[in-house]
DNA sequence: GAGTGACCTGACTTT
DNA sequence: CAGGTCACTC
């Protein structure tokens, strides 16, 4: 039974009839269109022909959406299953489904609703044999993607050094982006990758196919490319799904972009909502454009505005506002609120990161707490937002220093952790004993003795024969061909996978054949996971194969610190198990939800990345780390320039329209990059944000340093004190700045750093366009913190704290800037 | 074949 | 500060 063959209109009619029951009886029943404001109200009720919505943060457009999805099955337009509704993330797919369940009950079912790929995956195992894969294929990650990209470099006799699999993984992942197939990729660009781009490119489609696998690009890919190609599918579907609605179109790329556009230019019913001042994904592939153009591309589009900010005080959104307009080529937006008054934004600098997170816990206590005249804000209410999640580490130190709970959002994932991916290994041998990436990883681990050459032989004999691995060493051990204790661990290690294949077989029949046959999936998009009582088979069998494997024994046995949590992370593995009925539903679950939020337990602060944070807003919110080269990124700057600056504030955006009611940024003048202390420059941003709108706190100055020792080897202070006035408000920006200094702690700080005033020095070198002279501190790679006693030409004399006095060349000295420097 | 230490290089954001 | 790779040793 599925969905698919079935008529899609065969089912309708009881629902639509009952759909039109409902709403004869019923102008009352249209209560859900009650407490929308007028631009919402109009993006709900143009149901037919193409709209967009532009959505400004925070102005109730998964509201609208939701809405709209609920007024196209009351008034019997669509029956749920002939409406598509596409996020990008999970979480937004989950708050959906929970916000329509809301309005409309559970009578009248779902709409296809889930991320694009995970809609994707589902067309994919239906059509599979249309771009030569079987249904039961297996979803990549980076991880494997890289180790096979690795192999093709190293058979196409290239230096992977030079050459790195990444960089390749990338230009892939950017043609995929753009739906280019090998053979579609045109003109200097296959050029790229040392002239052999595309021609690696098509080995390694070649390659998957082989392998009966995919990468996270391919799923949109290979539906573009199907849909293409056989126009009769492309029209059924285009039958099937009467209305599409697309949320955060401006995160789209072009893949999705085509995606949507043929399955839409029939009806052309389709709703796109989108904000581009909150693209934030450029680096992926998505396409701004694709919003900007929606009115060229579905002529006669009504174009929604919602303005109305529901969420954050009247400072918040105005600087969120001032700072975004200074990038380009907006569509431009006005968002204004009806709240009045409330906290304006905070800023604070600090001298050091730990210094920041030190503050920033506190102040969590405090608001925590209530002060300030404020209502207390939970800890659920209260988020920290970096840029990076590097920068979440010292957050974690400090909080479990102090006892504060929190969770982490995103980070490191757990299903990212080597011992996970090993035991997931394990699990695709169990399910499907071909997968020879799978048998490549786990093959020696733990050791079996089958050192490179063992498995080089393996390889080639799976390659004369056209076999898999797994087929190819139980040849070899039936042969005999591998001998002593190596082949007696092979034998040992191909028959467990052998019963491990069998039980998972004798398990579930049923889903093994086609886990695609399963028209709850199609709702359930993007859960995977299966309620009903099940006889919990799968999990002794998870359990048997990490036993017999020897897996958990070698991490048991394991002295490394790490190994205990290793074990751990394991058994909560296996009680992840609970959720699904079988192993292969929880493979598939992993490949695409890799989000994994604990949401229940106590009351906890919440620290994630900017990028996770979209869509959603808390009472407070710090955003740490505003410093030049963290936030703006470095990296985003010097690979794309004035596009890369824009994009970074969009994220800063984002950030601020996070909060709703306290928002505090933060800088750091000093911050360990790469193991290394460096001084830090405030982030641009912090000049472009509307001194009116923005109070400076005072920083604590009992602890660390203060800026004015920085400033005398021209680090931290002069750029902050002349950094500031770029925009209009910059006057009132700086004046506010001045607060700063004239605090108490400040000045103390000032003094402390500068006395005993030092003598003026003699000689003055520049290395890095810092100059430094007798007198200052400084550092060396090799002999760490010391003070220069003497210049002489390229040479310095140095006291070094640590390794005495030593003359060194200068171009090896830094100035000194991080807490050992401050001589007090 | 496996274990060790020296070196190097890269470092963000994610479906 | 990481993790990965290489050369070297047992």
């Amino acid at each position: 039974m599925n969905g698919y063959d079935d008529d899609p209109y065969e089912g309708a009619v009881s629902l639509s009839q009952r759909a039109m029951a409902g709403l004869r009886g019923s102008a009352p029943d249209a209560d859900y269109l009650e407490g929308l404001n007028e631009a919402q109200r109009a993006a709900v009720e143009a149901l037919d022909g193409p709209v967009l919505m532009l959505a400004g943060a925070g102005t109730g457009k998964t509201k609208a959406l939701t809405t709209r999805i609920a007024h196209l099955i009351r008034t019997g337009r669509a029956h749920p299953g002939q409406i598509l509704a596409v996020t990008f993330t999970n979480k937004a797919a989950r708050e959906m489904k929970e916000r329509i369940a809301r309005v409309l009950g559970e009578v009248e079912g779902m709409p296809w609703l889930g991320t694009f790929h995970s809609v994707c995956v589902k067309l994919l195992r239906r059509h599979a044999e249309l771009v030569g894969l079987r249904s039961n294929f297996t979803i990549l990650d980076t991880d494997d993607q890289i180790r096979l990209l690795k192999q093709l470099i190293l058979a196409a006799n290239m230096d992977e050094k030079r050459w790195p699999a990444r960089q390749l993984a990338g230009l892939i992942d950017g043609w995929k982006n753009r739906a280019l197939t090998p053979d579609r990729v045109r003109g200097g660009e296959t050029a790229h990758f040392n002239n052999r781009g595309s021609e690696l490119y098509a080995a390694y489609q070649d390659r998957l196919k082989t392998l009966n696998a995919v990468d996270f690009g391919d799923l949109l890919l290979h539906m573009v490319v199907i849909f293409q190609a056989h126009p009769d599918l492309l029209a059924e579907y285009q039958r099937r799904f009467r209305y599409i609605l697309v949320d955060e179109y401006q995160d789209t790329n072009t893949a999705q972009y085509l995606w949507l556009r043929l399955l839409a230019q029939a009806h052309r019913n389709i709703c796109c909502v989108g904000d581009d001042d909150q693209s934030i994904y450029g680096w992926r592939g998505a396409e701004v454009g694709n919003i900007l153009r929606f009115e060229k591309d579905f002529p006669g589009a009504k174009v929604i505005r919602l303005e109305q900010n529901y969420r954050s005080t009247e400072h918040i959104l105005a600087a969120a506002s001032v700072l975004i307009s200074a990038n380009e080529g907006r569509l431009g937006k006005t968002l204004w609120t009806a709240t009045k008054g409330g906290e304006k934004l905070r800023l604070i600098g600090h001298w050091d990161g730990e210094e920041e997170a030190r503050w920033i816990g506190e102040e969590i206590e405090a608001l925590k707490r209530g002060t300030r005249g404020l209502d207390p804000i939970g800890l659920d209410d209260q988020a920290i937002l970096v840029r990076a999640s590097h920068q979440m580490r010292a957050f974690e130190d400090r909080f479990l220093t102090i006892g504060l709970p929190y969770r982490v959002i995103g980070g490191p994932r757990f299903y990212e952790r080597l011992e996970i991916r090993d035991a997931m290994a394990y699990f695709r041998l169990a399910v499907s004993p071909e997968d020879d990436l799978a048998f490549e990883r786990v093959v020696n681990t733990p050791k079996r003795g089958l050192g490179d050459k063992a498995q080089a032989r393996i390889q080639v004999l799976a390659r004369e024969l056209g076999l898999s691995l797994y087929d190819a060493a139980r040849r070899m051990v039936a042969a005999g061909e591998i001998g002593g204790k190596a082949g007696a661990q092979l034998r040992l290690f191909v028959e467990n996978i052998a019963r491990w294949h069998a039980a998972v077989q004798g398990a579930s029949p049923a889903t093994a054949v086609s886990p695609a046959d399963d028209d709850d999936a199609l709702i359930e998009l993007d859960e995977g996971a299966v309620p009903p009582a099940n006889d919990h088979s799968h999990i002794r069998l998870a359990e048997e194969i990490l036993e017999e494997s020897g897996y958990v024994e070698m991490w048991v046995n394991d002295k490394t610190p790490e190994a205990p949590g290793r074990v751990e992370n394991l058994k909560e593995l296996v009680k992840a198990l609970e959720q699904f009925e079988n192993l292969q539903g929880f493979l598939e679950h992993v490949a695409l939800v890799m989000d994994n939020d604990s949401g229940e337990g106590e009351a906890k602060v919440s620290i994630m990345t900017l990028h996770a944070a979209k869509g959603l807003e808390f009472p407070a919110v710090f955003l740490p780390g505003w410093e030049d080269g963290l936030f703006p990124s470095q990296r985003a700057m010097d690979e794309t320039g004035k596009k890369g600056l824009e994009e970074e504030r969009r994220l800063a955006y984002v950030g601020i329209t996070r909060a709703e009611e306290i928002c505090t940024i933060s800088f750091a003048g000093n911050r360990r990059v790469y193991g290394q202390w460096q001084s830090q420059l405030p982030s641009r941003f912090i000049d472009e944000l509307p001194a009116r709108h923005v109070e400076v706190l005072t920083p604590p100055g009992l602890y660390g340093g203060g800026f004015g020792a920085a400033g005398n080897v021209g680090g931290f202070g002069g750029g902050f004190g002349g950094g500031f006035g770029g925009r209009d408000d910059g006057l009132e920006t700086r004046a506010a700045k001045a607060d700063v200094y004239n605090s108490p702690g400040w000045k103390r700080l000032q003094e402390r750093a500068s006395a005993p005033p030092r003598a003026r020095p003699t000689t003055v070198r520049t290395v890095d366009s810092v100059a430094f002279g007798v007198g200052d501190r400084v550092f060396h790679q090799k002999f760490g913190y010391g003070e220069v006693i003497d210049l002489d030409g390229d040479t310095a004399a140095v006291e070094f704290d640590k390794a005495g006095s030593k003359h060194v060349k200068a171009g090896f000295l830094k100035p000194a800037v991080g807490l050992d420097d401050v001589p007090f």
